[in-house]
DNA sequence: GCAGAATGACAAG
DNA sequence: TTGTCCTTCTGCG
């Protein structure tokens, strides 16, 4: 689940539900007991993404910081679409490390590798330390580029490097490589910069329907019916599919599909190829041999 | 029932 | 490069 369309997302559902009133704060696992007990009660600023982190801003200059990292999940929904229903208590399922609750919503945690009550301070050290992320506006693609232009080590694993690129995980690089064609064991230095600018734009674009549907979306058809969806939102002559694009039950709106990742060893969708795969520091790297053949 | 994987990141050697 | 952490779900006996 969780690459930086996940974390946007959950920033925009807990402003949603949350921003402006107290909220109680807790952890039905115990792991997060001391935290917990930091922020219950205070009212909830506002919460925001850079990349796969995810900050919330308590009342009193204290932040949640929350890191899903591979296997984490935060779900976040009106207490009227869970068992019990509004006002009525919700049952905890399985290790809940955080849970957030007011009288409409719950959020409930699960997972992650990072959950921790931080100062402002902390906040910066973290942002800090991370690249340009495509889903904030002002993101700059030069100090991405600059980086990249400077390395020997291979642009499947630059995409990877949050301190390179933040929000980019194993299945957008994967994708966004193949889309552009480029060959992922590339050095950073051999890549031109128009070609860096096209696959940033390229993110700029995809990133944003991955957090309206809650699922990664790369592949062409796809990406055009979700602009189109988007678009007749936005122009309010759509108004009954605000609910799906908004996130309200995530994932299921589009087929799961893509152009390689987790495709090894079926034919590629352009070429008829055999998908290849192999790990890559530890992750699954999917890539075409033909159509990302270095040029 | 249990191993293995999974959209991540870090430390140790 | 390997091991470790976090949790849930799948597939295989």
């Amino acid at each position: 689940m969780p690459e930086g369309h996940t974390t946007h997302a959950l920033a925009w559902r807990l402003n949603r539900g949350y921003a402006g009133s107290p909220a109680a704060v807790s952890s039905p696992q115990g792991r997060f007991a001391g935290g917990a007990a930091l922020l219950d009660g205070l009212m909830l600023v506002d919460a925001s993404a850079w990349g796969k982190h995810l900050f919330v801003q308590f009342e009193g200059e204290r932040w949640l910081n929350v890191h899903l990292g591979l296997i984490g999940t935060f779900s976040v929904m009106p207490r009227a679409t869970r068992p019990g229903g509004e006002g009525i208590p919700v049952p905890v399922q399985g290790q809940v490390r955080l849970r957030l609750l007011n009288e409409a919503w719950v959020g409930d945690l699960r997972g992650p590798t990072v959950c921790a009550v931080v100062t402002p301070e902390q906040v910066g050290q973290v942002q800090a330390r991370l690249g340009p992320d495509p889903l904030r506006p002002a993101a700059d693609p030069a100090l991405a580029l600059r980086r990249i232009s400077l390395s020997a080590r291979p642009i499947a694993e630059l995409l990877m490097d949050q301190a390179v690129l933040a929000g980019v995980g194993n299945v957008y690089r994967c994708e966004v490589l193949f889309r552009h064609r480029v060959d992922p064991f590339r050095p950073g230095r051999e890549i031109r910069p128009a070609t860096w600018i096209a696959i940033w734009d390229d993110l700029v674009a995809l990133m944003p329907l991955g957090v309206a549907f809650g699922q990664i979306i790369t592949m062409d058809d796809q990406v055009v019916d979700a602009i189109q969806v988007m678009a007749e939102v936005a122009d309010g002559s759509a108004a009954t599919t605000s609910a799906a694009v908004t996130g309200a039950r995530p994932g299921d709106r589009f087929e799961r599909r893509f152009y390689l990742y987790r495709r090894a060893g079926e034919p590629c969708r352009a070429c008829g190829s055999r998908v290849r795969t192999q790990l890559v520091a530890g992750r699954n790297l999917f890539w075409c041999g033909r159509c990302q053949r270095r040029r």
